[in-house]
DNA sequence: GCATTCAGATTACAAACGTAATCGTAGCCC
DNA sequence: GGGCTACGATTACGTTTGTAATCTGAATGC
């Protein structure tokens, strides 16, 4: 039964963030607690939403749970309870794993390719070679 | 009736294409043309499918404009319109942008930091900045 | 104290997805 | 030539996602 085992066990962050939910993530790893209010400050505009799909967003969050809430006079405070760190780490390894074997060198080759790495960027990671061959 | 602005425009694979859809594109991008219980062969035993999960996926590959095909006798054979590399560029850039702000190098030492690199990786990564720098 | 307002909670609803079952039909086996 | 097969096509159906509208109850204004 596919069933996705209910996890969470850990503490936090089983369940996957969708796109959307993904951009109210980011709007509380900038800068939390906030109110739905506040989020919908941060993000309502860019992504021509209205309150209401922000209120959704953050229950949903809330139920998978990504986020706690603590109250605040009438209203909730929002808060992330998995790392920014966390959820990138995983979202990078699973497109690894998925588009490349697992391998991070030819996600590397194919961003040399297209041109997406910057000058900086490579020097960056330059740097950080140096510092994994210690 | 919706209508993605039907896209494809360029010539092919426009539309998003899914999960369960890429483990498809796999086996095609494997080996192709390949028949519907060909590609079943390939991918059902592995993702627990049964055909006719795999024919949905087919056609609504082909819906997206993602695969082509050809009659072969009363069957089709299928092969991918979009390449691999494409596709993988895209994803791996839309990961870059969504989650790191389109950098590479934050991508790399997040890699990094969670041992997703391998020895080789390091190697093959390093040969790679050399190539660049030339 | 009673109406207004502003929060969260509940409900909605269409599109995309995952995962099939069923239908219709062209060949194939005897 | 009449079922049986093997295909694609059509239909199905629960879930997740995107995007809200509506309901309900508490705080606030007066």
């Amino acid at each position: 039964m596919t069933a996705k085992t209910s996890a969470n066990a850990g503490g936090a962050g089983a369940e996957r963030i969708s796109d959307a939910e993904y951009a109210v993530m980011e709007a509380l790893w900038r800068e939390s607690p906030q109110s739905a209010a506040n989020v919908c400050d941060a993000v309502c505009k860019e992504r021509g939403w209205s309150i209401p799909t922000v209120k959704t967003l953050l229950s949903r969050l809330v139920q998978k749970g990504a986020l706690a809430t603590e109250p605040d006079g009438r209203r909730f405070l929002y808060s992330p309870l998995i790392e920014r760190s966390d959820y990138v780490g995983t979202e990078s390894k699973r497109l690894v794993e998925r588009l490349f074997g697992g391998r991070a060198a030819p996600l590397f080759a194919h961003l040399a390719e297209n041109e997406a790495l910057t000058a900086d960027d490579i020097a960056e990671i330059e740097r950080l070679l140096q510092e994994l061959k210690k």
